[in-house]
RNA sequence: GCCGGGGUGGCGGAAUGGUAUACGCGCGCGACUCAAAAUCGCGUCUCGCAAGGGAUGAGGGUUCGAGUCCCUCCCCCGGCACCA
């Protein structure tokens, strides 16, 4: 075989024959036989390309290759395999390019599929085109319509006309996942919000489920990563503020002990009200004459008159209240409506009477009219809108329009019925009658208004200063009546709802805003009156647009804070204590002693320092841990901590320097000393200035260093009162343990004693043992947590704790919220799957029945997006006009479509089984195939796996699927960039075409190169120089394959690299690792070409190694073999763990650490024998004469390491 | 800022805590050739004549032994980003 190999010759061969074989079919192996013979199933997918007019660049194939390596890989392991393509060909770019290029997208899809399905030819994939399947195919969209009609079933579709993204240069609504920013991820441009009536799918309610399944899944952790913080859930509690209302507010009745009441349950709740009644005023009745013209009064500019009771109703001020349900209307006097009866007249025509008063007066008093004249009325607004009078104190009216009274005057009783919680009735018994909580006196509608917020860190509430309102919130248009600075505040609104949220990033994050002037919360828990603020830094669409701000805790609230010079008070200390037993590290020993005086710089070294404290015993006794000692027994104890102790001394010099250094670094950590003061590693430590104690702890078992504890004290400026002595005392353990009630203690020892009174003491986890446990406890915990100060009757909890209390104290409620929102589900395009709705004039949004799906998308001459929210399916008349399913009148479509992610979010499903007409997946397939079990590709990696697991739960809960999860296991595609490190794109030049790479290289020559090029996951930059290293592969393979097989027995090295080979080309696939396995093989290659002969039995395991990776060349040289067809079909080289070493072993030789030499060993060698060569091997034993042997380490079959001194 | 992943020759990159730089590209030298291409062989981190020494972003720690584990800092890539 002496031919060049021919790539083009034999790769049309194959490509020819494999078609025609159809040995790529994915044939389910169903247990229908139920011989127990089924195979394993493997399903390998790639995420299926969007045709675009642009055709394939060489960065389109590499997970194309990848998956066909691995789908032949597992076909010759004997699995049944599932390796399908098709087609993502609906959407805005396929329209785009259509408008674009003057084509019917449908026509342009068709062409481009056709361009892609030749460039993808010439490669050689293993695709089981019988199942192609393509989105924008009517019988593959049936079931996109069929899936939302379920949806909409389940009340997961429904329509909404909650303003959205709108993109005017695409002319459609957009998903918050079509954006990047605020600006549309195709065309950049700016989006707006415009309200339009969209269909929106709930994803939220499966939010939750979503983030809890990805821990299972065998994805990459940056595209769960990526998927959490989509999903964006946070814990918190939902909280109420309220803001007061009125300054002062009237009481229907004249009662003073009643008046008194309501004006100290409104303090109770921190709201600063007085409460008037009638009489306090002095007001009697309403004067005024027919014109409206009202009577002079010093205070009341009016009063009115009820049916029962007398009451002014006109505001002084600041506007009143009235309390009391039995109260109808505040009415005029007769005399002031005309001196008409009224029982005499209707309704209407009382309110027709009124309505001229309120007229008359509001025009004669620069048309003012203050609230409670007109709870019953509504307004009609300059602009012509209509508002709810009670809102509007201040409003100016033009118009007064007559309402229905009940409707408009919200009138809560202050008193309930004890059985039934309503308000009471006036035939209630009185022992029935119960009065509200202060609370709910102020949460009354007419008394406040609620704003909720939601927090995660509701510990902090105490320490919340003011409240901030998103620029959208409906409390701030609502309340617009009460604040003072209304033109500041609405002229803020409209230039922060004109910025776009990119521009508000811009801006350096510098904090603007606006207080609401006249308007007040209470902060729930301390009752105090804290100012109101707009400001942009507060999003409308997350939590409730709403916050609390505590700035002493938040770093955004702080700025805030800062530049609005508003009050921080800190309600957190984050202050943490370290106990620290230093006797236990440093303990009475001997041992210490000396190293004391050494590292006190008394003496120079250890022998010096035994030196010294041996003159000194021989005057005096030595007292070394209670005991005395004579300087024999001295002498004793150094000779054995001599011997013994050399280790624990070393070990402790580096502790205690260690721990110094550590504990410097910590802030914000009080610093508890256990000791008796008389340790010389303290002392010294605390004299250089490196220590500062806070606290004392003394583990002594009485009181008697007392005195010395506290001169030591004065010396280290620690408070006496911070001293605490732990002994058996009842007394002394509850004030340590009063002491150590607080949770942000942590203790440290290395000392028996020591570390045994901490456990006795703290926690388990709290008990510390190194360096790094403090540093990870004291430094990357949460900073923001911490022990509650200035709350109440919570200091001293944990945040933790305090959370849950707190919320309930103040009546809020745990929550969780989400970044996710709902998926707006509708385009205004026309290329999409037609929604199958149809809106009915009676009936209103009714489902296509599921027997007249598809709904086809009919052709039309213009597709060109209108430009106003309306689909270019609205002008199809004949089309759009149908008949109700439900009563057959006449009835329109449903015009808008959908997304482009829609297909794609369940066609892995429909690969499974492509051409049932009767379910979207027939039951048997879908058992036998699901899950995909690997599942690989780039980008989209929140998007559409994020719709695609939403649909494939949703699918899951209504019996369509059995697993919960599409993809079980995921694989990210590294891009490639063209040679210039850029992307690669028609507009830059740099494209590379796959087909002209295969046409000069090979098909397998590119399928390796892009195999090899780095990680599969990695962007590396294309390379056509280093195509020429694969291609040599190639065809070094192809010569090797004529030369002669040999006969001769295998040598062991060859087949141990053989052995080798099969077991990391299998596991690297398996892996995804396939650079390296083509690295193993490029290896293998080399050592075969420097072999006496190869076998015959060894080069066809090389070939089958080597055919998911150059299928053709691999086929080709199996037939020349003289094997059957086909090599795709042939067994997987099995590799035998016993033949991968080849009898000896070479293990290198460490002296301290560094390589000296190195020896073989055979496989039987036992240490003794092992470390005897080592010490004989050249260039290792003169390392050793050089030093005294300490110690020999043998690592088998890895390293003989030794240490000598 | 937060989260995730990284930082190793001229380049892409290899390395269960065990001889760093496998494999490939590029480059240099040589063989074959009239010559070129192709192919084959040898060499290719760095300092040093050598013995040896030094290098995996910087610094420190643990270990007989660290690219790999721990800590601090710097830089790069990706995701999120005023998310309460």
């Amino acid at each position: 075989m002496s031919e060049r190999y021919d790539h083009k010759a034999i790769e049309k061969k194959w490509q020819q024959r494999w078609q025609e074989s159809q040995i790529f079919r994915a044939q389910e192996d169903l247990p229908a036989g139920k011989a127990g013979a089924s195979k394993p199933k493997t399903y390998v997918l790639d995420m299926f390309p969007y045709p675009s007019g642009e055709g394939l660049h060489v960065g389109h194939p590499k997970g194309y290759i990848a998956t066909d390596i691995y789908a032949r890989f597992k076909r010759m392991q004997g699995h049944s395999v599932l390796h399908p393509m098709g087609w993502d060909a609906f959407g805005l770019p396929a329209e785009n390019y259509a408008i674009k290029n003057k084509i019917h997208p449908a026509v342009a899809v068709e062409k481009n599929i056709a361009n892609f399905k030749d460039q993808l030819a010439h490669i050689g994939f293993d695709y089981d085109w019988s199942r192609e399947i393509k989105t924008t195919d009517p019988a593959f969209y049936k079931w996109t319509q069929w899936i939302f009609l379920q949806l909409y079933k389940k009340g997961l579709a429904f329509q909404s006309d909650e303003p959205i993204n709108w993109c005017p240069s695409c002319k459609t609504g957009l998903a918050n996942e079509d954006l990047n920013g605020n600006v549309c991820e195709r065309c950049d441009t700016v989006v707006e919000k415009k309200r339009l009536p969209q269909w929106v799918l709930k994803i939220t309610d499966y939010a939750d489920r979503m983030l809890h399944d990805l821990d299972h899944l065998q994805w990459p952790e940056h595209i769960k990563e990526a998927q959490r913080n989509w999903i964006g859930r946070s814990e918190g509690a939902e909280i109420e503020f309220i803001v007061p209302r009125f300054k002062e507010i009237l009481l229907a009745s004249s009662n003073e002990s009643k008046r008194a009441r309501a004006e100290k349950l409104f303090k109770a709740s921190g709201l600063d009200i007085k409460v008037h009644t009638p009489k306090s005023l002095g007001l009697t009745e309403i004067e005024a004459d027919e014109n409206g013209t009202l009577a002079e009064n010093a205070e009341a500019k009016a009063r009115a008159y009820s049916g029962k009771t007398s009451l002014p109703v006109l505001a002084i001020d600041t506007g009143f209240a009235i309390e009391g349900e039995d109260l109808d209307l505040a009415r005029p006097k007769r005399n002031a409506l005309g001196g008409i009866d009224e029982n005499s007249l209707s309704q209407d025509e009382v309110g027709e009477k009124m309505l001229k008063f309120y007229q008359g007066i509001a025009k004669k008093h620069g048309g003012r009219v203050l609230a409670h004249w007109i709870d019953a009325l509504a307004l009609v607004l300059p602009d012509g809108s209509v508002e709810r009078a009670e809102d509007s104190r201040e409003v100016i009216l033009t118009d007064i329009v007559h309402g229905e009274f009940d409707k408009f005057f919200p009138v809560r009783s202050l008193y309930i019925s004890k059985t039934t919680g309503k308000p009471v009735k006036e035939e209630t018994p009185e022992e029935e009658i119960k009065e509200l909580e202060p609370m709910a006196w102020a949460q009354n509608e007419l008394v406040s208004r609620p704003i909720k917020v939601f927090t995660t860190r509701p510990d902090t509430l105490f320490g919340a200063s003011y409240m901030v309102l998103a620029p959208e919130h409906p409390f701030i248009p609502a309340m617009k009546a009460s604040i003072e600075n209304w033109d500041e505040v609405i002229a803020y609104i409209s230039e922060a709802s004109a910025k776009t949220e990119i521009d508000r990033t811009k801006e350096g994050k510098e904090k603007t805003g606006v207080e609401l002037r006249g308007l007040k919360a209470i902060n729930p828990a301390n009752k105090e009156q804290i100012p109101l603020y707009v400001a942009d830094y507060v999003l409308g669409g997350y939590g409730t647009g709403a916050i609390m701000a505590v700035p002493a805790h938040d770093e955004r609230d702080f700025a805030f804070a800062k530049k609005f010079n508003l009050p921080v008070k800190k309600v957190i200390d984050q202050t943490k204590y370290l106990i620290f037993d230093f006797d236990g590290v440093i303990g009475d020993t001997l041992e210490n002693a000396l190293l004391a005086k050494v590292r006190m710089g008394f003496c120079r070294d250890r022998e010096d320092a035994y030196q010294e404290m041996l003159t000194y015993a021989n005057k005096k006794p030595v007292h070394i841990r209670n005991h005395t000692l004579s300087p024999e027994e001295l002498q004793k104890e150094y000779d054995w901590t001599s011997r013994f102790g050399e280790e624990m001394r070393k070990q402790k010099i580096k502790l205690f320097d260690g721990f110094i250094t550590e504990i410097r670094k910590l802030r914000n950590t009080k610093i508890a000393v256990v000791s008796s003061g008389s340790n010389l590693y303290v002392r010294s430590a605390v004299e250089q200035g490196k220590l500062s104690p806070t606290h004392v702890l003394c583990f002594e078992d009485n009181h008697s260093k007392e005195e010395k504890i506290e001169r030591i004290c004065k010396d280290w400026g620690v408070s006496v009162k911070d001293v605490y002595y732990f002994t058996d005392t009842k007394a002394d353990v509850f004030e340590l343990e009063n002491f150590l009630s607080k949770e942000r203690i942590f203790g440290c020892s290395w000392g028996f004693l020591g570390k045994e009174a901490l456990e006795s003491v703290l926690p388990k986890e709290q008990v510390l043992e190194n360096f790094s446990d403090i540093h990870r406890v004291f430094e990357n915990l949460h900073t923001d947590a911490g022990m509650l100060v200035e709350s109440g009757s919570f200091d001293g909890l944990n945040s933790e704790d305090a959370k849950k209390k707190i919320t309930e104290f103040v009546g809020g409620k745990m929550a969780t919220t989400y970044k996710l929102k709902d998926w707006v589900f509708s385009r205004q395009r026309y290329w999409g799957e037609p929604i199958p709705i149809i809106h009915c004039p009676a009936h209103g949004a009714v489902a296509v029945p599921e027997d007249q799906l598809p709904v086809l998308l009919p052709e039309v001459e213009f597709y060109e997006p209108s430009g106003t929210g309306e689909s270019p399916l609205a002008n199809i008349t004949e089309w759009v006009n149908t008949t109700c399913p439900t009563c057959g009148g006449p009835a329109k479509r449903e015009t808008n479509t959908m997304p482009q992610w829609a297909g794609s979010s369940w066609y892995y499903l429909r690969f499974m089984d492509p051409r049932n007409d009767a379910a979207l997946v027939g039951k048997d397939k879908e058992k036998y195939w699901a899950p995909v079990d690997v599942y690989v590709g780039g980008d989209h990696a929140v998007r559409h796996l994020i719709y695609a697991r939403f649909w494939h739960k949703f699918l899951y809960d209504i019996g369509v699927v059995s697993t919960v999860e599409p993809f079980a296991r995921l694989e990210f595609l590294g891009f490639i960039l063209a040679e210039d490190g850029k992307k690669m794109s028609k507009r830059l030049g740099n494209v590379i075409n796959p087909t002209e790479v295969v046409a000069n290289y090979g098909a397998d020559s590119f399928r390796i190169y892009e195999m090899f090029m780095g990680p599969f996951e990695n962007t590396v930059a294309w390379n056509t120089a280093s195509i020429a290293g694969t291609t040599r592969f190639i065809e070094r393979v192809w010569r090797l394959a004529g030369e002669p097989l040999s006969e001769q027995p295998a040598t062991v090295e060859l087949e141990a690299i053989l052995h080798q080979t099969a077991k990391k080309v299998g596991e690297d696939i398996e892996a995804f690792k396939f650079n390296t396995a083509v690295a193993q093989m490029m290896t293998c290659l080399n050592a075969m070409e420097k072999a006496e002969g190869i076998r015959a039995g060894q080069w066809k395991a090389f070939i089958r190694l080597l055919a998911p990776f150059a299928p053709h060349v691999a086929e080709e040289l199996w037939e020349r073999l003289g094997e059957p067809y086909s090599v795709h079909q042939a067994a997987w080289p099995q590799f035998d763990e016993s033949k991968i070493s080849s009898g000896t072993i070479k293990v290198a030789v460490q002296v301290n650490g560094k390589v000296r030499g190195s020896i073989e060993l055979a496989q039987g060698d036992t240490e003794g024998e092992a470390l005897a060569k080592a010490r004989g091997a050249p260039g290792v034993a003169k390392w050793l004469v050089e030093g005294r042997e300490v110690k020999a380490l043998y690592v088998p079959g890895k390293i003989i390491s030794f240490v000598v001194q």
